[in-house]
RNA sequence: GGGGCUGUAGCUCAGUAGGAUAGAGCAACGGUUUCCUAAACCGUAGGUCGUGGGUUCGACUCCCUCCAGUCCCGCCA
């Protein structure tokens, strides 16, 4: 519905400034003209509301109510306006309230049943060039050598889930994982190697990513406590960075090795991501220092080479600045974090050509990357009309309102939780099964439990307000009841229950001729035509638990409509609107659920 | 010391853009099944929206004070 919002806010806008052409005080009214018409904030007010009649009421030092009566009267003699409204009504101190007519929402929802997208428009944004925008979603992010954990979970399911959205509103989207493939922690992981492996290096390709994390701490330890063993990989660094072929294959083999880990776990959530990690920007870091130091924003200070920041300070109350290249020479990760912003929204060739980065990462770093977006701006490497955005989230919590550990104290591995997961899906599912006494093969069993158990684990993290920690718990996210994938995926399978059921053909079910007079009928129809402008509110404020309020609204709208209203035992013509209304509620909620990355289940 | 974020029902959390009586789920209590999967639905109860000011016709929402929690603050990412 967010095209006829559109218009009747334009038309609104019309009225307004017909009726107030003799007046004069057009900041005032520029300031009204943000905010002319809000969705009814109740279902009993209609559809929309206006609530400008209380401001103008001060302007004129007028009755609001008599505004009011007076701005009806003009409002109704828009066409537009009486074409698309049913009638406005003037309610408590000024309201107008919106209601709009019965054959507008049934139009819409006719337009939404054929379209595949479920009524969501295209974006209309162009990029200068005239093609759509190009959006970078740079998440997940884990490090080599090192196993992912719950902390990748939220980016990798927040940024991919962002990136879906973008894809469905018809944007280019450019997914990209900056892996932590770089830095001086492989001296001693490349030291530590040929220490045991020998200098041949052929036996590292035996060694399985759960032995690398071992072999990460143990080469950690000796780090800390060997002089001699330090000394050799602060020399293997600079033979990395010099490209010695030897340092080079062994930091190869350790990529290797980390990717096919990450790549299991990639395909068990179904995430497709572009690996690009942080080596890829070390050709350019030089030219990072060499264009900030062109542009005189560097500046030497206690041997690093550093850009002071406005309005940061440090502890001692001197400005804060972001080091650019350490006294040893070395760039750490600001430096690769600008090359990246430049080269993405550098042309092709050279770059991505990028008009929006969004920066999926944990809280923690939203001060670094303040900083970053600060130094690129004073670069001016952030052109016109572009814009970069983190998106920052809170830690995922355990019930006990701490870090999630295992009972042990260990960081829990990604793929243990997800395992966990399927595990209690399917104990759960089992017992149903048995319950009812029904008979599942083994395949529908393994299939639901796995949908279930990855989808309730997605599901769980994208319905919370990403901003701030989450409690993870089991027993919470595969309920039944509440907001859950398993109560999403169940209202799924009542509709498809539905369609099984139904004997009409496809062929006979004519659209032209549905109607509809059941109240439950109509908060469906409003529920269904709210779906494009979630989306469209996701895409500007990057808040995914919107779609998910949404749709455990919608599921409970559905739920009570099916629970009230006979659907198959009617007579054709009622029976063919209610079953329509079954399938673009059918169809919005697989399409939303794809865009949180969950699978869908026919029965379960 | 500076900065970010958080504080809403017993618990876990929603609350675009300031709007009319503050919203869910869980937990508690009660009800609904000749019917499309009751994994559902309906009802009852539960709130000084951390505190105190300010702006406004109107504040959970915007501004300031204070309190509590948490994260970040120079060569790790």
């Amino acid at each position: 519905m967010h095209v006829i919002f559109k218009k009747l806010t334009k038309s609104f806008e019309e009225t307004l400034l017909e009726s107030l052409i003799k007046h004069e005080k057009k900041e005032e009214f520029e300031k009204i003209r943000k905010n002319l018409i809000n969705h009814a904030s109740k279902e009993e007010f209609g559809d929309y509301q206006c609530n400008i009649c209380l401001v103008l009421s001060k302007i004129y030092k007028r009755n609001p109510r008599e505004i009011a009566n007076t701005f009806v009267k003009k409002l109704k003699e828009n066409k537009n306006i009486s074409y698309l409204c049913e009638n406005l009504e003037i309610a408590g101190p000024g309201f107008i309230n919106i209601k709009l007519k019965n054959n507008i929402l049934i139009e819409e929802i006719k337009s939404n049943i054929k379209c595949p997208r479920a009524g969501v428009p295209l974006s209309n944004e162009k990029s200068k060039s005239g093609f759509p925008k190009k959006i970078i979603v740079d998440f997940s992010s884990p490090n080599i050598a090192k196993e992912m954990h719950v902390g990748h979970l939220r980016s990798t399911i927040i940024g991919d889930s962002i990136a879906k959205i973008f894809e469905l509103r018809g944007y280019i989207v450019l997914r990209l994982n900056h892996i932590g493939d770089w830095g001086t922690q492989f001296g001693m992981l490349i030291t530590q190697l040929k220490d045991l492996y020998s200098n041949d290096l052929k036996e590292i390709d035996k060694i399985k990513i759960s032995d690398l994390v071992e072999f990460y701490k143990v080469s950690k330890k000796r780090f800390d406590n060997e002089i001699e063993f330090q000394y050799r990989s602060r020399e293997e660094v600079v033979k990395l960075q010099n490209g010695e072929k030897k340092s080079i294959k062994a930091w190869k083999l350790l990529c290797n090795q980390s990717r096919k880990e990450f790549d299991e776990i990639y395909r068990r959530l179904n995430i497709k991501i572009k690996e690009r990690g942080e080596s890829f920007y070390n050709p350019f870091l030089k030219s990072i220092v060499n264009d900030l130091n062109y542009k005189k924003l560097l500046i030497e200070d206690q041997g690093a080479k550093c850009v002071f920041l406005d309005g940061m300070i440090n502890k001692e109350g001197n400005p804060l600045p972001l080091i650019i290249q350490k006294k040893d020479g070395g760039f750490n990760y600001a430096t690769t974090d600008l090359a990246a912003l430049k080269y993405r929204f550098n042309k092709e060739p050279y770059g991505d050509n990028a008009n929006r980065i969004i920066y999926v990462t944990d809280h923690g770093q939203a001060n670094h990357f303040a900083a970053v977006f600060q130094v690129a701006q004073k670069a001016n490497w952030i052109p016109e009309n572009c814009e970069v955005n983190h998106v920052p989230f809170g830690l995922v919590q355990g019930i006990d309102g701490k870090k999630l550990k295992t009972r042990e104290g260990e960081t829990i591995k990604l793929k243990d939780l997800l395992s966990e997961s399927v595990k209690k899906a399917k104990e759960d599912l089992i017992k149903r099964l048995d319950h009812e006494s029904r008979n599942e093969n083994d395949e529908f069993i393994l299939n639901t439990s796995r949908v279930i158990g990855i989808g309730a684990v997605k599901y769980a993290d994208l319905s919370q307000n990403r901003i701030t920690n989450y409690q993870f718990s089991f027993e919470k996210m595969l309920s039944l009841n509440g907001n859950t994938a398993p109560y999403l995926l169940y209202t799924l399978v009542r509709i498809s229950g539905i369609k099984r059921k139904n004997n009409i053909k496809e062929d006979n079910m004519n659209l032209e001729s549905i109607s509809f007079s059941h109240d439950l009928e109509w908060k469906l129809i409003r529920k269904l035509l709210k779906f494009d402008e979630v989306i469209i509110s996701i895409e500007k404020d990057l808040m995914p638990n919107r779609l998910c309020n949404y749709l455990f609204e919608l599921c409970q709208t559905f739920n009570r409509f099916y629970d009230q209203v006979s659907i198959l035992k009617v007579e054709i013509d009622t029976k063919i609107s209610r079953l329509k209304l079954c399938e673009l509620t059918g169809k919005t909620l697989k399409l939303s659920l794809d865009l949180l990355g969950i699978e869908s289940l026919e029965r379960m």
